[in-house]
DNA sequence: ATTATTACTAGAACAAAATTCTAGAATAAT
DNA sequence: ATTATTCTAGAATTTTGTTCTAGTAATAAT
C-alpha cells in the first residue's frame, strides 16, 4: 500500500508534470491564439467592431475559456496593449541605451520607432488607437512602467544636457519632441493616409528631430 | 374666398413661420443637445462605453428623434467629428495665411494648435482618438477636405521652400514635423499623462518644430 | 379648404452580441 | 482519498443598439 502509494505518487507526479505542462501549453497556446486573433481583429476593424463570437470561432475557444482567462472583451485589448508597449519600449531603450553621443542616441530612437511600426503594422496601429479604456489596476501598472521609461531615458540624455549638446527642456517634452513626428506618419502611413512608410522616411524623420532638440548656436 | 384665401395664407405663412422657426428651433436644439452630450461621453469614455441610453436620458431626446437624425451611435460621432475638422483646419489657416514669414507662420501653427487644444479639450480628445468608423461618405468627404487643407499649407510653404527658408521636404512631413510634438503632447496632457498644458509649453514646442524644419546653415 | 406629403417625435418590439451562470472535467494540494 | 482549484463548455440571461409602427405637426399640392 504505502509502496504502491509511492509509485503511484511518483507516477502520478511524472504524469502529472507531464500532463501539468501539456494542459498549460494548451492552455497557453489558446490565450495566445485568442490574443493573436484579438489583434487582427481589433487592428482591422476596432475593437467595438469586433466581436466576441469572432473571435472565440477562428481562435477555437469556448466561452468560458475566454471569459475565464480574459474577463471581457476590453480584458484581451488589455492584456494586448500592456505586452505591446513593453515591447516597444524595451526595443527603444536597447536601441538607446548604448549610443555614446547625443545625436547618434536620438536618431537611433527615431530610427527604431520607425522600424518598429513597420515592422509590426498590426501592433502598431492597436497600441496608436488608443480605443482601450484599461482598468484601474493596468492603468496604474502602466504609469508606472511609464515612468519607469521616462526615467532611464532621461538618466540617459542628462550627461549630454550638462555637456551642452542637448537643449534642457521639460522632461515630458523630450518624448514628443523626439518621437512625435514619427508617430504622427506612422498614424497616417497605419490609416491609409498616406503612402510612404515610417522606414521610408527614417532618416529625414531622425535628422529633424535631432535638430529640434539639440542645442544649437545658429549661424543666422 | 380668394380674399379669404389670401388673408389666410398671409396668416398661415405668418403662424407658419414662427411655428417652423419654433419648430426648427426645437429640432436644431435637441440636435445640438445630442451632439453636446455625445462629444462629453464620447471624451470621457470612448464611443463604445458610451451607452445610447445615457445620451437619450442626458439630451431628453427619444429614440426615434435620434435615430431619425443620427441614423446611428456612430452617425453622432461622425458629425460631430467632421465638424471638429472642419473648425481645427479653419482656425489652422486662418492663423497661418496672415503670417509673412517662414518663421512666424510655422510658429503661428504650433501655438495654434496648443491653443485650441488647451481651450477645447473635450473636443481635441475625440478627435485624436480616433477611434470613429467613418462611412464611406464621411471618409471621402474628409479625404478631400484633407487634400484641399494639405494643399492650402503646401501653398503657404512653397515661396519659402523656395527661398531657402524651409527644407524641401515630402509634402507629407511637413504636418507631422510641424504639428506632431504638440499632437503628442496634447494626447499625454488629455490622457492625464502629463501634468503640462500644450498652451503651458507652446513657446518652446514652436521653437522646436521651427527648427526641425528651417532650412539651416548651422555653426558647427 | 382639403388632401397629400414630408419632417419629426415617441416608445414598444426586436435582434444581436456581450456576459453570466451552472455544471463538469482535469489537475494540484492536503 | 479527498478536497480545492483551475480550466473548459455551452446554455441562459442581460444588455444595448437599432428597427418598426403609429401618431402629430408643419408644408405643399390640388
Amino acid at each position: 500500500m504505502f509502496h504502491k502509494r509511492q509509485a503511484g505518487k511518483s507516477q502520478t507526479l511524472k504524469t502529472q508534470t507531464r500532463k501539468t505542462q501539456t494542459r498549460k501549453s494548451q492552455t497557453s497556446a489558446l490565450k495566445s491564439r485568442v490574443m493573436e486573433v484579438s489583434l487582427a481583429h481589433f487592428s482591422d476593424v476596432g475593437i467595438e467592431q469586433t466581436n466576441v463570437g469572432d473571435i472565440l470561432q477562428d481562435a477555437d475557444c469556448s466561452v468560458g475559456s475566454l471569459y475565464h482567462h480574459f474577463g471581457s472583451k476590453e480584458g484581451i485589448a488589455e492584456a494586448l496593449f500592456v505586452e505591446g508597449v513593453d515591447h516597444f519600449n524595451a526595443g527603444l531603450l536597447a536601441a538607446l541605451l548604448p549610443r555614446r553621443t547625443a545625436s547618434t542616441g536620438i536618431k537611433a530612437m527615431v530610427t527604431f520607432c520607425c522600424e518598429w511600426v513597420t515592422d509590426q503594422p498590426q501592433l502598431a496601429a492597436f497600441l496608436l488607437s488608443r480605443e482601450i479604456k484599461l482598468s484601474e489596476l493596468a492603468r496604474l501598472e502602466l504609469r508606472e512602467k511609464d515612468r519607469a521609461f521616462g526615467q532611464s531615458t532621461y538618466d540617459w540624455f542628462a550627461p549630454h544636457v550638462k555637456s551642452g549638446e542637448l537643449q534642457a527642456l521639460p522632461t515630458g517634452l523630450y518624448m514628443p519632441l523626439i518621437c512625435g513626428p514619427t508617430l504622427e506618419c506612422s498614424r497616417m502611413w497605419l490609416s491609409g493616409r498616406s503612402a510612404r512608410s515610417p522606414g521610408e522616411v527614417a532618416a529625414i524623420l531622425a535628422e529633424a528631430s535631432w535638430q529640434s532638440v539639440r542645442k544649437s548656436v545658429r549661424k543666422s
